[in-house]
RNA sequence: GGUCCGAUAGCUCAGUCGGUAGAGCAAGUGGCUUUUAACCACUGGGUCGCAGGUUCGAGUCCUGCUCGGAUCACCA
């Protein structure tokens, strides 16, 4: 094992020895270039993020006027004095702005353009100045001789702070007249392409910092950038807990460490605890762990978190995937469909501010959740099927799901593949269960729950002789679990719902690791030698 | 795991029949400075993923490997 060096990791290259040398320069003007902070004005209300003030409704309504006036003015006219001064007198009035951010070309001309990852404010040098250079010497002091010589020597994805006055150039963009400069960091790398970004999946996942800059310099993109992907599933996550909240769900956290992996039908991680000498493994569901706690008494509870799962990886899985689960005690498998589809619709519409969805192509209508059973689904696209509770499962999946595009729950699942769901009343051999399939892809599992502790050990006793005929995915007995629901668990009903593929229905992604900040990967060699640890 | 496709400058990509390694952006020097993919001139920059093989000669053909993508199987 050998440490490697900084330049074996940085590797230097015509590029950063190019940036080496500007920051050589910059750190004989400014001293510290790696300084601690950069105060920002409140101009926009709030603190001036660049998105906060391009957002901000007095520097919108300066835009939309200039816009008005350049429509009167013919090609490559400027725009007259008399008509610009007194916007420019209004930006004026809104006192200094200090803003900081990337730039997001090189500093050759005088008018750039920094970025907050989300948006570009356009900002303008004057060779001639006035124009200052904050020193990082803790003290902020002025140079008022040296700012343009530091603006010349910025390369392309600096970060940089700025203070001046707000106006209107003649192309009629809102932007900042710089007065005082000040150095806040270095990019020792060069910056991707402007136009096309990052092209290459690999770097785009391994090195997400890259590809979020990358798509905030862009100059033009096909739908939504890296960031604004992410933003949209932040958006969709906090929509989801704030509807489970106002409905009296209490959020919890079970453990993701377990001496049994249960609660679903997949493979697990396994690993060691070493001060106790056991196996653990990572859960591949909370599902049995949120009904002890409706056992204990939590009527509405959910986890919204990671499952691992120890399967194949794909366009739509990912090993470790986010699963928002949530039970409720008292309602059954009818009132949770109502339920999941009212909050979809909610969280569709306040991240996409619609109910309409385009997804490769095809325009997904969220006002409207089809309910069909299993049965009648393979009936009808394949009337011919001969349907039993064993052929059921396989001539869904080839007839039926690829066909779902609209939200449609299925219901009326064979029992003997619901091991943790109720059976319905009338049909004892159908489960109360349902799911929900939006473009042939499986989206959320629900069912009302299984509370006899009587008939859910003949279900797991059923799973294992299954296991043991070698179905390695079959259920595994949880003796606990047994005992909690001998002290007696209210009728409830509880959901699982996938939100990788949520979110990439939302987002128009075709990939999971599209989805995900930092998809699962093959581990980086070196050349060379094997990895180091 | 199977099948197919890909890897060339920091980034985006060309590279014909096997015959001196190319462009745009980025970088360097100089000019210009109300531009918005800024522009003009010049310059530097390559382990063609890795290892073999065929050949007088391989980015190009063959074999193996690594990494990635698509797809199929399993799964949510």
């Amino acid at each position: 094992m050998s440490i490697p060096s900084f330049d074996e990791i940085i590797e230097p290259n015509d590029q950063t020895i190019a940036r080496e040398a500007s920051l050589k320069a910059i750190s004989a003007l400014v001293g510290n270039v790696y300084p601690n902070k950069f105060a920002r004005t409140s101009v926009s209300g709030g603190e001036d993020t660049i998105t906060a003030l391009k957002y901000f409704e007095k520097l919108a309504s300066v835009e939309s006027r200039m816009a008005e006036i350049k429509a009167g003015l013919g090609e490559g006219e400027r725009p007259p004095a008399e008509k610009k001064d007194p916007l420019n007198e209004e930006l004026k009035a809104l006192g200094t702005v200090r803003i900081a951010g990337r730039l997001t070309t090189p500093t050759r001309g005088n008018f750039v353009h920094l970025t907050d990852g989300m948006s570009k404010l356009q900002i303008y040098c004057n060779k001639k100045g006035p124009l200052a250079l904050i020193r990082n010497d803790g003290e902020d002091s002025l140079d008022p001789e040296n700012g343009w010589a530091l603006w010349q020597l910025l390369d392309h994805g600096d970060l940089i702070g700025v203070e001046g006055y707000l106006f209107v150039t003649n192309t009629g963009e809102v932007s900042v007249h710089v007065e005082k400069l000040q150095f806040l960091a270095k990019a020792m790398l060069p910056m991707p392409d402007k136009m096309h970004g990052i092209a290459d999946a690999e770097i785009r996942q391994r090195q997400r910092y890259y590809d979020l800059i990358g798509s905030s310099l862009q100059v033009e993109s096909e739908g939504l950038t890296t960031r604004e992907v992410f933003e949209r599933r932040a958006k969709i996550i906090s929509s989801m807990r704030r509807f489970l909240e106002d409905h009296g769900y209490i959020e919890v956290e079970t453990p993701m460490l377990t001496p049994k992996a249960t609660g679903a039908a997949a493979k697990p991680f396994k690993t060691h605890h070493n001060a106790l000498d056991i196996d653990l493994y990572a859960r591949i569901a909370p599902e049995l762990y949120l009904k002890r706690l409706v056992v204990g008494g939590f009527e509405k509870v959910y986890e919204l978190n990671r499952n691992f799962r120890n399967e194949g990886i794909s366009y739509k899985h990912n090993p470790e995937f986010t699963m928002l689960e949530f039970y409720c005690a008292y309602m059954d498998v009818e009132g949770m469909m109502n339920f999941c589809e009212e909050m979809l619709r909610e969280s569709v519409q306040k991240a996409t501010g619609g109910l309409m969805v385009n997804y490769e192509g095809n325009e997904v209508n969220f006002s409207k959740f089809e309910r069909i059973s299993m049965r009648d689904a393979i009936l009808k696209y394949n009337p011919d099927a001969e349907i039993n509770d064993r052929t059921m499962i396989g001539l869904f999946d080839e007839f039926v799901e690829p066909n779902l595009i609209q939200p449609t729950f299925i219901v009326d699942f064979p029992k003997s593949i619901s091991p943790l769901s109720k059976a319905n009343p009338a049909n004892t051999n159908i489960a109360e269960r349902f799911e929900l399939f939006i473009n042939g892809m499986e989206v959320a599992n629900g069912f009302s729950e299984l509370n006899d502790p009587k008939e859910q050990y003949e279900r797991f006793v059923d799973q294992m002789s299954e296991r043991e005929r070698g179905d390695e995915e079959a259920m595994v007995l949880d003796e606990d679990y047994i005992r909690a629901l001998s002290y007696g668990m209210p009728p409830a009903a509880g959901i699982g719902i996938g939100i990788d593929r949520l979110v990439m229905l939302l987002t128009n992604k075709h990939s999971i690791r599209d989805v995900i900040l930092f998809p699962h990967m093959r581990p980086e060699k070196r050349d060379g030698e094997a990895q180091y640890g």
